[in-house]
DNA sequence: AAAGAATGTGTCC
DNA sequence: TGGACACCCTTCTT
């Protein structure tokens, strides 16, 4: 092993240790060695936590030659760098200060420090409303303008709910739809193919159908003609036409018909929706390319349009709900760009919407259709106020922690349909928080308008993050994807929900409530440690008044410890 | 309990 | 243009 080359390569007693200073992590940044040591001793890392950030490595074996290494160096897993240490002290996440914030993206603080993360809607700025006329009031002429409540209404988010979970999918989940009459019913899409169909009012009726596709299920629609069928769209290159009852299921398109001819020929189908007007179903591919299928004969027509750059994946696509000629795409090209569909040729699109890395999602807005929201991998919803007003730039940026990580489902902010006033968007959050010892990634409920975070929802057991995401289009219920299981949260039957306040709402599930893991004892020194105990109750009892000391926990910066 | 795998995007050359 | 490689809060299995 190690130790015999090494007594030859370091004669000498090495003694590192890490003081408080800044003077000895600058000294030792340019000392190499004592990082090749720590590299081979692999053997030990694992007892970090135990030294309490301290490395102590001894080579006992050379008898003859004595050297030893003593290393009480802390070694940053982020930038290599000693002196300091990133990761999770107990259920708290230390960032590498060396790095910009991972949440905003900026210098100079870190995710601990950042303003975003103490306030949503700090920096949220309602946009200057420029009227001015563009391409897109002519598209609209036959249209009388949208009526939108002029008081916004109280959100309906509960104070308690209830969790009901469902574990079928064999890999992640990737896309939700609900039943377009049948309230209880919700359409799960995942990462292996498989699409599954649950009721969710009665927990254990579910159907999986594993034959559908062969990969990714992207996007799913509901026939608008007939309330059975469901249209999908795969990354093995076909869109799927299935009856939700038998599982029959018929291709409609199949973009890759010779089968697989390396990965720079094979096609794989991300945005789709559904333009019930023009009987057609819009997908679009990993090429850039956006295709029409006629659902009368189940047929493609017409030839595909490169909608985005050559080469670069199409990843979401929206018919404008009020206004069919309009059809919304986002993508790997760092754009959203509006087009109309009367007049589909490359480079033809109304409007091309500029963000600063990938779009994962972009959605008019449910009722009007004027409104436009959209998720980046920079960690910002952006917000157009009016695609009849100025484009060049969003209303909002709302910066968000929805980071891109290759192993997730990408985050989708969502619409939620019934509210009238067009604001409330749900998205989970990839950073953690640390509730009661525990690191949890909540869902947030986010008033799009100003920023704020309106609510965010949790269960002490989901420990996963949950990427997907969708509001019930008539009741008052949310479904998500989280790993590979499913959750429907929903008010409890026994509690009124209230009005929108002031203040953000904790909404803690009590459904599923197990024992709490084990505290990390890191947390008794933390602020958060003094609701631990008025926190726990509330899981049990109704009591609004623990959820606020939840909010106050929520909002009160962590102490970094050392 | 620790290690390994799965595997998308950005950046660099 | 494309290949190599890095990569910050994953999650599950062995």
């Amino acid at each position: 092993m190690a130790p015999t080359t090494r007594s030859f390569s370091f004669p000498r007693v090495i003694i590192e240790k890490d003081t408080d200073s800044e003077q000895s992590s600058s000294e030792e940044d340019d000392d190499e060695e004592p990082l090749h040591d720590e590299d081979e001793d692999e053997g030990e890392n694992g007892k970090d936590s135990e030294n309490d950030g301290q490395r102590i490595e001894e080579e006992s074996n050379n008898k003859g030659k004595a050297p030893i290494t003593i290393s009480l160096k802390k070694v940053c897993k982020v930038c290599k760098r000693t002196g300091h240490e990133a990761g999770f002290k107990g259920a708290t996440y230390i960032d590498c200060p060396m790095k910009p914030c991972f949440l905003c993206k900026m210098p100079g603080h870190t995710t601990m420090s950042c303003p975003h993360r103490v306030a949503t809607e700090f920096g949220v700025i309602p946009a200057s409303h420029k009227n001015t006329r563009n391409a897109l009031l002519y598209v609209f002429e036959r249209q009388f303008k949208p009526h939108i409540p002029p008081i916004k209404p109280a959100y309906v988010i509960p104070d308690q709910v209830n969790c009901a979970v469902i574990r079928y999918h064999s890999r992640r989940v990737t896309c939700l739809e609900f039943h377009p009459t049948n309230n209880r019913l919700l359409l799960s899409g995942d990462k292996k193919g498989q699409v599954g169909v649950w009721d969710y009012d009665k927990v254990h009726e579910k159907v999986v159908y594993g034959n559908i596709h062969s990969c990714i299920v992207n996007n799913m629609r509901f026939s608008p003609t007939n309330d059975g069928m469901i249209y999908a769209a795969s990354s093995d290159g076909t869109i799927s036409c299935t009856d939700m009852e038998t599982g029959i299921s018929s291709s409609l398109m199949n973009l890759n018909p010779d089968g697989w001819q390396g990965p720079n020929n094979w096609r794989m189908l991300y945005g789709m929706d559904i333009n019930p007007e023009k009987h057609a179903v819009f997908v679009a591919d990993n090429f850039g390319f956006l295709y029409l299928v006629d659902t009368r004969s189940n047929n493609k027509s017409g030839q595909a349009v490169l909608i985005h750059k050559k080469g670069s994946k199409v990843v979401g696509l929206h018919s404008n709900p009020l206004q069919p000629d309009l059809l919304l795409s986002c993508g790997n090209d760092h754009f959203a760009r509006i087009w109309d569909i009367r007049q589909l040729v490359a480079g033809s699109s109304l409007h091309d919407l500029a963000h600063r890395r990938v779009v994962n999602s972009a959605y008019f807005s449910p009722i009007s259709g004027c409104k436009i929201l959209t998720t980046a991998q920079d960690n910002r919803i952006r917000v157009w106020d009016s695609i009849f007003g100025n484009l060049d730039s969003p209303s909002r940026e709302i910066v968000h922690s929805h980071d891109f990580n290759r192993h997730l489902t990408p985050f989708r902010a969502e619409w939620d349909p019934k509210d009238p006033s067009e604001s409330l968007a749900v998205i989970g959050r990839y950073i953690s928080e640390n509730y009661n010892g525990i690191a949890l990634h909540p869902i947030d409920f986010i008033d799009v308008s100003t920023g704020q975070l309106v609510a965010e929802v949790m269960d002490l057991n989901i420990t996963t993050i949950s990427p997907v995401n969708k509001l019930h289009p008539r009741d008052d219920v949310l479904a998500s994807g989280s790993s590979r299981s499913l959750f429907i949260w929903r008010p409890k039957d026994d509690h009124e929900p209230t009005e929108q306040k002031d203040e953000r709402k904790i909404v803690i599930c009590t459904g599923t409530e197990k024992k709490r893991k084990h505290k990390s004892k890191n947390d008794g020194s933390d602020d958060d440690d003094s609701d631990v105990d008025k926190f726990t109750p509330t899981l049990k009892g109704k009591n609004l008044k623990s959820t606020k000391s939840a909010t106050k926990m929520r909002n009160t910066p962590r102490k970094m410890k050392r």
